[in-house]
DNA sequence: TATAGACCTTCCAGTAACTAGAAGGTCAAG
DNA sequence: CTTGACCTTCTAGTTACTGGAAGGTCTATA
C-alpha cells in the first residue's frame, strides 16, 4: 500500500472528485465549509487530497444520497473520526432519517391522488374551462395542507 | 355582492394573508416578486386587496402544496386571467407534475430501502463498530444516485 | 389626550447546498 | 513555445422564503 499512498496522497481536486463521483465545484464546496478539507496545497497553491479525504468525500457523497444535511454529515464524519465509537448515535441518527423519509412520502402520496383527481376531471380540452384551476381558487382547508416553515414547528 | 365588494377591496396584508392561509412575510414577498400585487395602496402605504387578489392568493397556496413551483403559479395564474381558456395547457402542466411526484417517490422508496438495510445490520450498542459508516465509505456506483440540484422537490 | 400594543412599512441579511462565470495562474504534450 | 486542460480566487445567482431592525400608523382604553 506504500506505493498506493504515495500516489493517493497527491490527488488534486479533479481526480479526486472523479474518484468521489462528485463535481469539482462542490469539492471546493465542501473544502471552503470546512467539511472536507484537503491534507495540504502544493507549491503552486493547487488542493492535494489523499487516501484518506478521498473515502471521507466518498462517505459525504453517499450520506448525502441517503437525504442526510451537510450538516449531520459533518456530525457523521466526527463519529466516523472517532472510529468504531458511538454505534447507538449514528444508529439514531440513521433511524430518525427514516422517519422523515417516510413522512416525506406520506405527503408525496397524498399530493399525488389530489392532483390526480382534479387532472382526470379536466378534459384537455382547447375551449372547455378547466376543473383544475376552479379547484385550487377554493378556500384554504378543503385541499391538502400547505407545508409552511410555521406548520413543521407548530405540527 | 356590492357591501362585500367595498368591505373585501380594503383588506389589509394581515386580513388577507389570514383568509388565504398564508404569512404576511409571503405575501409580502409575492407582491416584491409580482406574483400577486395588491390592488393598490392606502394614503399611509399600507398594501390593499381586493376579491380577487384573495382569490389568487388561495390559487398559489394551493398550487404550491401541489408542489407547483412559484414560476410555474404564475404560469398557471396567468392562464387562470384568460379564464376558461388552455385547459390542455393546465392540464399538460398538471400531468407533468404528475409524473416528477412518481419519481420522487420512486427515489424515496429505494433510499428507504437502503438505509433501513444498513440501520438494521447495526447492534446500536456504544462499543460496537457501526456497519452504517462502513457502507457509507464504499466507492460510488455501489449505492442509490446522488440527488442533484436538478433533482425534483425538496427533501 | 396620552399611550400601549397591534399592526403596517422598508431594507438588509440569512438559509441550503451548491452552481455559473470571469479573470487569471500552472502544467504537460507536441 | 504554444495550446488546451487543469487549477486558483472571487463574485453573484439560485429557490422560496424567513427573521429582524428601525420606524410609521391605527385603535382602544385610562
Amino acid at each position: 500500500m506504500s506505493d498506493n499512498e504515495n500516489a493517493l496522497s497527491r490527488l488534486t481536486i479533479g481526480k479526486v472528485s472523479t474518484m468521489a463521483g462528485l463535481p469539482t465545484k462542490t469539492v471546493r464546496y465542501y473544502a471552503d465549509i470546512g467539511l472536507v478539507v484537503p491534507r495540504g496545497r502544493s507549491d503552486s497553491g493547487y488542493r492535494e487530497y489523499g487516501h484518506e479525504e478521498l473515502q471521507k468525500l466518498r462517505f459525504v457523497r453517499s450520506a448525502r444520497s441517503f437525504g442526510f444535511s451537510v450538516d449531520a454529515c459533518r456530525e457523521l464524519l466526527s463519529l466516523y473520526e472517532d472510529n468504531g465509537r458511538a454505534s447507538r448515535e449514528v444508529k439514531d441518527i440513521a433511524l430518525q432519517r427514516l422517519q422523515e423519509i417516510e413522512q416525506k412520502m406520506q405527503e408525496l402520496k397524498s399530493l399525488h391522488r389530489e392532483l390526480s383527481r382534479v387532472a382526470q376531471l379536466c378534459p384537455g380540452d382547447d375551449a372547455a374551462d378547466c376543473p383544475i384551476l376552479s379547484t385550487f381558487a377554493q378556500s384554504p382547508g378543503e385541499l391538502a395542507r400547505i407545508p409552511t416553515g410555521s406548520d413543521v414547528g407548530s405540527l
